[in-house]
DNA sequence: GTTTAATTTAAACAACTGTTTAATTTCGTG
DNA sequence: CACGAAATTAAACAGTTGTTTAAATTAAAC
């Protein structure tokens, strides 16, 4: 079994299917981009469509593991373990932003309903559990009375309109084309300070 | 001449986009639910790429407008020009969802570059004057030492974040399945207050 | 009421879609 | 080497795609 082939022809659909989208992307087009036979999609995988669904299914165990570990982590108090959070969510998103705008588009079609569906249960887990942690530090009085729900969708908005286009990200920090800010560690290090102290002024005094 | 109709075509269009992408929404589809016959699109807009840069170009201006009259008016403190930024943004794009859906489908695929470049034009543009208004507040000392592109990205973000998926949501948010966020006033209040106080904090003292 | 233009229609077009087939090649095992 | 399973291939499948056509209908102008 050559799990590398599968691997292989994963890696090029995500490339393909960020930039042109699901319905965009034809099995020809991901198998000339891969260099395999049509055929090979529907011998390895079945369908298109579950081509797809094993995609996603790959890289969100890897995302959510994460996740977990900070959030499980309760020795550490509230503040601190919002700054794991977000460091880590920037640290994972950007080593794949192709990844992650895969999502974003799944998220923004309803076409197919239960790979939607899956999208959302996997961000509103996550979500959940760090609006947890906010409330808790509410009620400890460690944070002001913010709005969980919406702190939330701000630490995750702003990472993900960072990650939507990179044209778009580049024309606004007026960089040349080709600078790439999502493999940059200072760019990593500057979206991480911003949220963080936005964040913290926010919840703090 | 029936600009009605036109105007009905491209209502039924953004619809239908929205839930299913540009290439996910055929011509047969939206002529089923516009409940037009299937040549009347190609005999009004010349083709779907054409009907589609045609639904941009509509709202885009309607838009664009509103900006340009709030960073116009230099009278206002910074802050105060934020905040009625801010303000005017959640009303435009709430006011309309499934537009917004459908810009962010655009610059999120590079399928078709002269659309793609288009909102991305469309966004920096006001990209660019908000940021230049936060260096201004900066420069004046109203505002703290902050990173500007970083809270731009933040503002539109967090919308952005919330008018992504309906669903999403309201699952974040606990609420019944029924329930509009976009449409209701105090959700509206609650966002605009949100980002508001979040800025704020984050940018004075 | 006739004529001309604008609108609407169903049918057909070729190109492309995801998928399947059946034949061929490759490869590990005895 | 020989065998059988796995992998790979080109070709064909039926269905869908955006677009065009040519005929039919409606509307407007004189």
């Amino acid at each position: 079994m050559s799990i590398d082939k599968k691997d292989h022809i994963i890696k090029k659909a995500v490339e393909l299917i960020a930039e042109k989208g699901f319905e965009g992307s034809s099995i020809r087009a991901l198998a000339a981009k891969a260099e395999v036979n049509i055929a090979m999609v529907n011998y390895y995988f079945g369908s298109k469509e579950k081509l797809f669904e094993a995609l996603v299914e790959k890289r969100a165990l890897f995302m959510s593991q994460f996740i977990e570990n900070v959030i499980s982590n309760k020795s550490l108090q509230p503040l601190e373990q919002l700054n794991r959070i977000i460091e880590g969510y920037i640290i994972r998103f950007l080593a794949d932003p192709k990844y992650h705008r895969v999502l974003q588009q799944e998220l923004l079609i309803t076409q197919r309903e239960q790979m939607h569906e899956k999208v959302i249960a996997l961000i509103s887990k996550n979500a959940l559990e760090i609006i947890q942690i906010i409330k808790k530090g509410i009620r400890s009085k460690d944070f002001n009375r913010v709005d969980p729900e919406m702190v939330f969708a701000t630490i995750l908005g702003t990472i993900s309109q960072v990650l939507m286009s990179k044209t778009l990200c580049l024309k606004i920090m007026n960089k040349p084309d080709d600078y790439d800010p999502y493999s940059d560690k200072k760019f990593q290090k500057r979206l991480t300070k911003h949220i963080q102290q936005m964040i913290h002024s926010h919840l703090i005094k």
